[in-house]
DNA sequence: AATTGGTTCTGAACCGTTACGGTCACTTCA
DNA sequence: TGAAGTGACCGTAACGGTTCAGAACCAATT
C-alpha cells in the first residue's frame, strides 16, 4: 500500500495498477498525513512563535520582513511554515503543545513568556531570534547596544545633550507611561533593553545623567503610539533637542506628532528610528538598518540545517547607521553659528 | 497520563501530582501533538496555497492583505496558520499531501494548477479565494469583471477610445509578451479573466474592436513588469491615450515607465490599476479599491465555521472605483477645449 | 535435483495518543 | 447487612501509516 504510492519502483507496475485501482474504488483518499508524520517523525514544517497576536506579523514592515526571508529558507528546503496563535495576553500555551512541527523559530519575544518555555520543553530544535542568549538554543540578532550606540554617538557629535526616548514596551504588562530605571534594567524584551542600554552608555559618557532622561513606553506598536509618547516626553521637557525613538514606526508617529505641534525637523528637533523600513526610508529618516530579511533566512537556514549539530550556533548580523534628514545640530549650537540656522 | 496532562479535574490531584512528577524523572516531553492529531482527527492548523513562492506572499500587499484577515480569522479560532510550499514551477505536490491540516484556503492560482487538484482531493473543507465556481466547495472573491468595467466605464465616458492594457500572467507558462486574443480567453487565471473580460465588453460595446487593443502579459507580478509592459505597449502604438493596468503594481511600475519617458500623468496619458493598496493611494493612482482583508477574514471565517454546514456557500464582497489624480480625458477632447489642457 | 541468488509480495510490529468500558473501593440507603 | 450507586483509576483498542523481516516464487548455477 505504502509503496504503491511512495515507491512505485519497488513492487512491479502490474500489482501497483492494481492497488491503486481498488484504492480509488474504494474512495481511499490517498495517504494521510498525520499518520505519515507521526509513523516518520518528520512534520515537515516549522514553527514560528512571535509575540504578538497572529494577524500583527502582516501589518509590521519589520516582522513582513524577517518572515518573508524566513519563508525563503523555508521554501528552499521544501518545508512548510506553520503560524503559531499565541496569544501575549492570555497564557494558553495549548496552541505551541499542539503544533505538529519539527523545529521552532521564536522571534522577539519578551524572555519569561510561557509560550517561550513551553517551546523550550518541546524535544525539537529551537532557533530564537533578537533574544537573549539560552543555553542550547540557536540564536539569530544583530548587536543591537552597538548599533544604538553608534547612533547615539552620531547625536552626540552633532551637539545634542538633552533628549527624549520613546521605546516599545519592555514588559507582559501594559505601561505606556515614563518607565523608571528599575523597569528600563528589568525589560524583558531583550532588544528593548539593549537599544536603551546602548543610548544610556553613550550619552552617560559624556556627563548626561540618564535618570533624568524622559523615557516614554508604548505596549502598541503603532504609529499613534509613537505620536502620544512624543507628545508625552515633549510635555515633560519641551527643551529637548533629540527624540530618540526604538523604532521606525514609533519614530515616523513620532515624525507626524512634532510636525502637528509646528516643529521643523530637523530644525527645531531631531528624529531618529531604528529598523530602516522601507516607510522610514521615504521619509528620510535617520535611523540605523538592520537586515530583516537576512534575520528571517538565517533563523530558517540554522534551523533546516540540521548537518551541522554542533549547536547552540550563534549569528550576528551587522547594522549601518543610515544619515537621513531627520538629524541635525541643535539650535543654537556652534556648528549653527558657523553655518547659519 | 493522557487525563493527567488535558483534564486535571478527571482524576485527583495526588495522583496528578505523582504522574507528573515520575513523567518529569523519565524526561517525558509531554503529549507527542502528531499523536494526538492522528487520535483526534484534528490538526488545529488550517493550510494556506497560493500560487507563488511562499515568500511572495509577504512581497505583494495585496497578499499580506488576504493573509492579515486569513490570520485574524485563525487567531479568533485559536487555530494554526500552515503555509504549505508549492512552487509553481514544479509539479510537486508532496507538499500538499504531507500538510497536516484541517482545511485548506485556496488563494488565487491558476485553475489548472495541480497543487489545486492534489487539495481538492484531500478529504478536508476547502475554500477557494478568487476562483472560479467549483462545485462543493466554499468560495470568497470579488465582482472583477463588474469591477473592472465600472472603471472601463469612467475611462470611456472621460472620452478615452485608444487604450492599452497590462495584464498579470494568465497561464502558467510564461509569455512576457502581447497575448492572442485565444489566451485571453484561455486564460487559467480566473481574476485576469475576469477583469480582461469586463473591460472587452465595456469597450466593445462603445465601438472599440477589442482584438486591436494591445494587452501586455508579465509573469512576475512587480514594478519592473509593469514598467517593461508599459514600454512594450507604448512601442507599439505610441497613440494610446489610457494604460489600464491588471493590478496596482502593474500600474505603479507602468506609471514609473510612462514619466521617464517625458509624459505627463494624467495630461499625456491616463494609467489605471487595480486593487487599491496603500502606495497606490499615495501615488494618487485611479483604481479600483478591494477589501482584501476582508477576503482573507471571510475565507477564514467560512472553513473554521463548521456549524453551517450548508455547503457550497459563496461569498461576493464589493469593490468601489477610486477616482485619484492619474485619469483625466484625453488630449484634444471636447471637454480639454473647453477647460484648458 | 538441490542449492543459490534475487526479486516481489505479505504480515506484523510499531509510532504515541485518546476514547471507552470495566474494575475496584468506598459510600449511601433500605 | 446487603444491594445499589458513585467516583477514581486502569487496560486496551483503535487511529493510519511505514518499515522490515521473512515467505514465496522464479531463474540460474552447480
Amino acid at each position: 500500500m505504502s509503496n504503491a504510492y511512495n515507491r512505485p519502483d519497488q513492487l512491479s507496475p502490474e500489482l501497483r495498477r492494481r492497488v491503486l485501482e481498488t484504492a480509488r474504488r474504494l474512495g481511499y483518499p490517498g495517504p494521510d498525513p498525520v499518520a505519515r508524520s507521526l509513523r516518520t517523525r518528520k512534520a515537515g514544517a516549522v514553527g514560528l512563535l512571535l509575540t504578538e497576536n497572529l494577524s500583527y506579523a502582516f501589518r509590521d514592515p519589520a516582522a513582513i520582513g524577517f518572515l518573508e526571508g524566513l519563508a525563503l529558507a523555508c521554501e528552499d528546503a521544501g518545508t512548510g511554515l506553520l503560524l503559531v496563535p499565541a496569544n501575549p495576553e492570555r497564557e494558553d500555551v495549548a496552541a505551541v503543545h499542539r503544533a505538529g512541527v519539527d523545529g521552532f523559530v521564536v522571534y522577539s519575544v519578551p524572555d519569561d513568556d510561557p509560550h517561550l518555555a513551553a517551546v523550550l520543553e518541546r524535544p525539537v530544535p529551537t532557533v530564537v531570534c533578537d533574544q537573549p542568549d539560552l543555553d542550547n538554543v540557536d540564536r539569530v540578532g544583530i548587536d543591537d547596544q552597538a548599533a544604538m550606540h553608534s547612533l547615539a554617538q552620531h547625536l552626540i557629535s552633532l551637539g545634542h545633550r538633552r533628549i527624549g526616548v520613546v521605546c516599545m514596551r519592555l514588559a507582559r504588562d501594559r505601561n505606556d507611561d515614563f518607565v523608571t530605571p528599575e523597569r528600563q534594567q528589568a525589560a524583558h524584551f531583550h532588544v528593548q533593553r539593549a537599544r536603551l542600554a546602548g543610548l544610556a552608555q553613550a550619552f552617560a559618557s559624556v556627563g548626561v545623567e540618564w535618570v533624568t532622561v524622559p523615557v516614554a513606553e508604548r505596549f502598541d506598536h503603532t504609529m499613534a503610539s509613537g505620536a502620544s509618547a512624543a507628545a508625552q516626553v515633549l510635555e515633560r521637557d519641551p527643551e529637548i533637542t533629540a527624540l530618540i525613538c526604538t523604532s521606525d514606526i514609533l519614530a515616523l508617529g513620532a515624525l507626524a506628532e512634532v510636525q502637528k505641534r509646528g516643529l521643523r525637523v530637523p530644525a527645531d528637533i531631531t528624529v531618529t528610528g531604528f529598523d530602516g523600513i522601507r516607510e522610514a526610508e521615504q521619509a528620510g529618516l535617520t535611523t540605523v538598518r538592520q537586515p530583516v530579511l537576512e534575520k528571517g533566512r538565517a533563523a530558517g537556514k540554522l534551523l533546516l540545517d540540521s548537518a551541522e549539530r554542533t549547536r547552540p550556533r550563534a549569528v550576528t548580523l551587522s547594522t549601518e547607521l543610515v544619515l537621513g534628514s531627520t538629524a541635525a545640530p541643535p539650535r543654537g549650537t556652534a556648528e549653527e553659528r558657523w553655518f547659519g540656522p
